[in-house]
DNA sequence: CGTCGTGTTGAACAAGGTCAACGATTGTGG
DNA sequence: CCACAATCGTTGACCTTGTTCAACACGACG
């Protein structure tokens, strides 16, 4: 069974064969389907569930007073999109898809049982949300002290090493159905800016990235450009064993 | 007893008497000074304790390679630093002082103890790392959407806000003996642009900063220029409940 | 009384934004 | 299968914000 959630969270811990089993239930039970540029939960909204994203993209925003949108994080399969609702009153943000996407639903109250177990189960899910902190730290460091091209190369670069651990893909191409618009929401930049940005490093041979796929042709450079460090992914496990779809994220982040 | 980290958790949720004990003696059985600029816990460090900051005032930082550095957020008493480190093997970013601090040290055991509990001390350190989430996306917006009076502006606002709910003033001054460098670390701007519009707000009778004193002399324009929504800082029980410094706090966010 | 960190100021400059127009694609209904 | 509309990408000229860099002022503190 394809299980992105399984996947991810086998980055930075090992499962046995019965908690996997018991993971894929949990995603089984309940899914639910979404078009593109629907709203998973809206900024403001409670739910007795949260969403796993399983097929597709999505991603955090809010929208100021004046109509202008943030994108706050990309969401890929395996991704929570909102793990504060089994505590939290309201989103203090939306989560929206960007492309036609499937989510499991998780009842709160197993949320919490599986959070409450000394089991590797809510180690990953801990696991999770620290990485979440960390790939919001490291936008902070993007808008706060890297150029517009450093800023588009690491997040797109970021981008790939994350697909390769959901599983989503296993090249340097990735499905990536993004307009430039949403790209300068995610990296604060102006639409025509990310325009020129993008062309340049067209012309230096970086990356394709049309109908809706990126394809990274010269990840060294896009890595290094970015200051790419995968740290913050904390993606221990990815060193140390020998699966197929692991060992070529090793590539990426070595 | 002064304890922030309960005066913190209780925006969230009230707790027993034996509640309060237990927490008074957790922070209470071992600390740590610090001196001012000194690291609490370095970038890629390990450590088997947790540490919450009783008073002082710190932040969490990043040193790019070229020796710039971003401050990602600003912590206050009743905080804690590293959430993440009984889970995860390094840090993927350091915190270090910014004045004379003192630190509770809980041991990664003690910590994943109270997080298993089907308790309300467990659900508020969830409370407490949702909310960290909340600050972070909200400094993303800051640096990707608003400029740069607007950034400094709801910068100053949420720290009075936050200051008020750690129980360390409860008037519209507070203790902020950060440099200019610091706010410009943090905001993604110059230091001489931080001065120049610290002067406009200054010329704008908005706020009074000087010896390390930061005094809101003009609350409501502040927050309205920095679009200050206190939304993310799900202080739920700030409304509901009639204890002196909430509805103070109430004052701020209403 | 000198020194160091910090705050302040000015002038030249660059990155990126704004705005408006135009092209290219994609999707849709006839 | 084509015509059309809508969305998205591309381009250029101009402009604003904030940076750069250097000099100087001020105050705390030895």
């Amino acid at each position: 069974m394809n299980n992105p959630w399984v996947m991810k969270m086998e980055q930075f811990t090992a499962f046995t064969k019965e908690e996997r089993t018991r993971l894929d239930a949990i995603i089984t039970s309940k899914q639910r389907e979404f078009q593109a540029q629907e709203d998973v939960i809206a900024d403001g909204a409670h739910s007795d569930y949260c969403h796993v994203l399983l097929t597709g993209l999505a991603c955090r925003y809010k929208i100021l007073p004046d109509g202008e949108r943030q994108i706050m994080a990309f969401l890929v399969p395996g991704d929570l999109c909102d793990a504060e609702i089994f505590i939290l009153k309201r989103m203090d943000h939306a989560v929206g898809t960007l492309t036609p996407s499937t989510t499991a639903m998780i009842h709160s109250s197993e949320m919490k049982t599986l959070l409450r177990e000394a089991s590797p189960i809510s180690e990953a899910l801990w696991w999770g949300t620290m990485t979440d902190l960390g790939v919001l730290r490291e936008r902070i460091l993007d808008l706060g002290r890297r150029d517009s091209s450093e800023r588009l190369a690491h997040l797109l670069y970021e981008m790939l090493v994350r697909y390769r651990v959901s599983g989503a893909t296993k090249t340097n191409s990735i499905d990536f159905p993004v307009t430039q618009t949403d790209l300068a929401d995610a990296t604060g930049m102006t639409p025509s800016h990310v325009n020129r940005v993008l062309q340049r490093f067209r012309e230096d041979e970086m990356i394709e990235l049309r109908s809706k796929t990126l394809t990274v042709t010269d990840p060294a450079r896009l890595k290094s450009l970015g200051q790419f460090n995968p740290a913050y992914l904390h993606l221990d496990r990815t060193e140390a064993n020998d699966l197929a779809v692991s060992s070529r994220v090793g590539d990426l982040i070595g």
